[in-house]
DNA sequence: TCGACTGCTGAATCATTCG
DNA sequence: CCGAATGATTCAGCAGTCG
């Protein structure tokens, strides 16, 4: 797995980490992201074993028999060794993310406690955690406890100032102009999504794709390298490719690294155009108040009130007002005028038109719609 | 505070623990919970401090501010210093239930996989994690996250091995006949139920009545107790007392206290029939086969069948079934017929009536509705 | 082509009592 | 504590079939 290399950057020969990008590397999580270079992965998502510890075989009131998951790699031998294999993969996850990176991991009951609890011994800052409300979960079939019907995610950031990605707009205009809020509900997956090999399911707990769209569409940047040290059968990868985001995928199992590989191969990239409306689909400019005044809309020296005409102020050639002794931005001046810690000066200010009072805010809107395409 | 008080029991004098029941206790909880006796709590429902380590002031776009948690009893040093007190407490706790009893415990992500984790540590077996989606969260109003739309409650028995309440048939009754999922919707605490005084509500953190009384519901008998240790002001209390269990709670705030007694006094226990409803709505006692046969609901000899008669049976004068050599339960044949692993007999068999199969199952019923009062 | 119906299945810490 | 006998239990989504 090279992932040092000589390369030549701008005439200067250096020797560079380069990154496998679009590659699934076989091998333990642990030992392959000792191989990557610091600081270098900017989201990692990560679906780690859920040390289930299942007892005898279950079976549902009709007699057949749930196929459950009894793999191998689920397997540990106490809660004490599986606390110590999470962090020591935590901990290498920490090392290749870089500093304005973040990461997610999903479980259940069984395990997320412990993923949780060492993410913040790590240093790690939690953001959210998320529930996947599942729309079609298996029910409890001896009716001894509540159905178990959702898992939950961790979104962290490097630590308690690290900066990291969030597409605020993109997860409201997704969640119909409100704003996304911690609670999923997708259906687990299944149907044509479902891998299967021989008529069985090539891995036991394949993620839905609908999941990872959300994970990447909100907190990474196209472009942005993503990571999964347990890749499985490559979902991440899949929407990774889709988004225009490149991954990196690890995984042990040579079938699900076959599987994986043929799945992401078979799977198509959006084009650009579409990538750009989903990142930012309502996402207007950002207008500065001056931009106005520049372009007309206000001349300066015009007065505003707020909508009692308790206060007034007089327009700056530079987009300031100013009330007496005080002056700033429209925003600054509206907060120190009401003694308030903040103010949005668009909703806070008004015009005079016709004699009626009209928030500054329109002024806005007239020119967003005139300067927009 | 007496715990320990001469009883006269039926004759004999004793030195027996006696719990200070429908009783708050003022003070520190894990010193409160250390004068209670060993294995004498059914359930424990507790809401400690959340850790929330809020930063500076928080305003709402309208320049109004968002009045936080900011107690001195959510201040903690570090994470491991909070990580400490939770696992005091919770030993504590853990020392006071019975082995039968369970704990509940609500948090958001700042805590609860520390709690998690700890309870984990401590020996204690999760049943569910529990969802509580909030149906009016408070908005993200920087728009730097998701909205912080939910809380995370960690049900608990006292071992892997341990038998504790759960009762299903009230869950699914309250869910409209479908078994009750582990994500549950209820609004914040509002309107009449939240507790002001002087405009200013008494407890930043204040939980509705439903979210307990579904916990209640679920979890505990009528007449059980039930121990808050972060009483606050006495939602576990006012509920319990409206279905009939007892209750202790420890509050170590004057204020909460008496906030908490004035509204427990003023609340009204449900009377004794719509109690019996609630518990187990549609609670059918154990109805053995033979029963049926004993009474002149099914004749000895009388021939059984599934539903697509590809096996037949013969009733036994005991409630036995016989298909030729084979013999047994009407579970057991029914498995050992279908070469299954289980078989539920009363849906299984049926019998015929006016020319059609009819599940025994209807008969059970029949019985059931002439025999319960 | 579409609706009705059947069958299958999914990260599940899934029983209780008696001898 | 263990083994054997007895007892009790399921929901939504999708695929496939049939009419």
């Amino acid at each position: 797995m090279g992932v040092l290399e000589k390369v030549n950057v701008r005439g200067r020969t250096a020797v560079e980490p380069v990154l496998p990008l679009d590659t699934i590397l076989r091998g333990d999580c642990i030992a392959a992201m000792k191989a990557l270079p610091a600081k270098s992965i900017d989201l990692i998502f990560a679906d780690p074993p859920y040390n289930l510890q299942l007892g005898g075989d279950l079976n549902r009131p009709d007699g057949s028999h749930v196929d459950a998951v009894t793999d191998e790699w689920d397997k540990f031998d106490s809660l004490a060794a599986y606390d110590k294999f999470t962090r020591e993969w935590l901990a290498e996850a920490r090392r290749i993310l870089k500093d304005d990176g973040s990461i997610w991991v999903i479980g259940s009951y069984h395990n997320i406690f412990k993923v949780g609890s060492a993410i913040q011994d790590l240093g790690f800052w939690i953001l959210n955690d998320i529930i996947w409300r599942k729309a079609n979960p298996m029910p409890n079939f001896k009716g001894t406890r509540f159905t178990n019907a959702h898992e939950t995610l961790i979104w962290a950031s490097k630590g308690e100032k690290a900066r990291y990605t969030f597409n605020y707009r993109s997860m409201k205009t997704l969640n119909d102009e409100l704003q996304m809020r911690s609670d999923w509900e997708f259906p687990i997956c299944g149907g044509q999504e479902r891998l299967k090999k021989d008529g069985y399911k090539v891995h036991p707990t394949q993620k839905p794709e609908a999941l990872l769209y959300r994970i990447l569409l909100a907190s990474t940047k196209k472009g942005d390298v993503v990571l999964d040290p347990f890749f499985g059968t490559g979902t991440t990868g899949a929407v990774a490719k889709r988004l225009g985001r490149r991954w990196i995928g690890i995984d042990r199992e040579g079938v699900y690294v076959d599987a994986a590989q043929a799945r992401i191969d078979a799977a198509l990239p959006l084009d650009e155009s579409a990538l750009t409306t989903m990142q930012a689909p309502k996402a207007a400019p950002r207008v500065a108040f001056g931009q106005l005044v520049e372009n007309g809309y206000l001349a300066p020296g015009t007065l505003l009130f707020d909508s009692k005409r308790r206060h007034r102020a007089v327009v700056g050639a530079d987009g300031s007002l100013k009330c007496g002794d005080a002056a700033g931005s429209i925003h600054k001046l509206g907060a120190t005028l009401q003694n308030a810690p903040s103010c949005n000066g668009w909703t806070w200010w008004h015009y005079e038109d016709e004699g009626a009072l009209k928030p500054i805010d329109a002024l806005r809107q007239t020119w967003l719609l005139a300067t927009q395409p």
